[in-house]
DNA sequence: CCATACCTGACTAAATTGGTCAAGTATAGA
DNA sequence: TCTATACTTGACCAATTTAGTCAGGTATGG
């Protein structure tokens, strides 16, 4: 099991953006440069954030994006759930009553992915942005 | 993040030969039936089990497949480790001194990614076979 | 009016996954 | 001895996903 790199750039584009500014709005070609990602993939990524309500834009010159929350209120899971970084163990469909299986029944090692899903996502919903920048913030260059 | 049918079905067909005999082996065909696992697939996941010690083969008619271990001693670490189902947080190489951004330095996230590759391999290291079966053997049919 | 920077959608090469297929070899039981 | 069972090995492949690129736009401050 692997983490994404569209996760993994959703994460360090943020973090990016709030050691660098907080009320300033930081452009994705400075994103881009420093944490050396892809531009347009980088604008793929704040679409996504921007959908949900994670940071804001501001066009034109002197343009980019801000934080629309706190960084205390930002947890990994909003980010990773707004990317569509999805932590998936088990392999039946949810909503469904049959199992991986095809059965009528969950099958055998059903409830030891789950439990390893909420150990995983236990680890996302307590960590914030916050945790990320602290004693970290820098001045813009 | 997910994870892949590799290591599922790796621990779904040793859960299925531990819970129905511990002595006589278990032929794959019946695993296959009762797990609805494909059993060419099967054959491949076991020859890696094989090679990792995990369990041993008897051929022939009547043969099959029986654990090389007490269930306690079979972690989900080892049998993960055995078909090559990785946890890969980090971007960057392990090894190399450069950070996935092709700088000097590790990038920003990169503990955090760390981290979490710690608390999920956590959860892969305290869990045995022998968790995963009690209360639960079965006699064969 | 123009440079900057956000915005959107289409496209794609490469890797991975989840298998299948074919051709064996070893052994127990009839 | 013959045969059915079941392990063994290696090659092959279709579908999906990933990690982007590319080609256009549009808004705005100076
Ligand atoms: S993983 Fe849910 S039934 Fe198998
Ligand atoms: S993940 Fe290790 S340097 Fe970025």
């Amino acid at each position: 099991m692997k983490l994404t790199s569209k996760g993994r750039y959703a994460v360090m584009a943020l973090v990016d953006l709030a050691r660098f500014d907080s009320i300033n709005p930081v452009s994705l070609r400075d994103i881009s440069l420093r944490q050396n990602i892809s531009l347009d993939y980088l604008e793929q990524i704040f679409s996504k954030l921007k959908k949900n309500n994670i940071v804001k834009s501001i066009r034109g010159t002197q343009g980019g994006y801000i934080l629309n929350k706190n960084p205390n209120d930002i947890k990994l899971t909003n980010i990773f759930y707004a990317v569509d970084e999805k932590v998936k163990t088990v392999q039946c469909k949810k909503e469904s009553k049959k199992g991986c299986n095809g059965k009528a029944t969950k099958c055998i090692t059903h409830d030891l992915w789950d439990e390893l899903e909420n150990h995983i996502n236990s680890f996302f919903k307590n960590k914030s942005l916050e945790d990320l920048i602290k004693n970290k913030k820098e001045t813009r260059i």
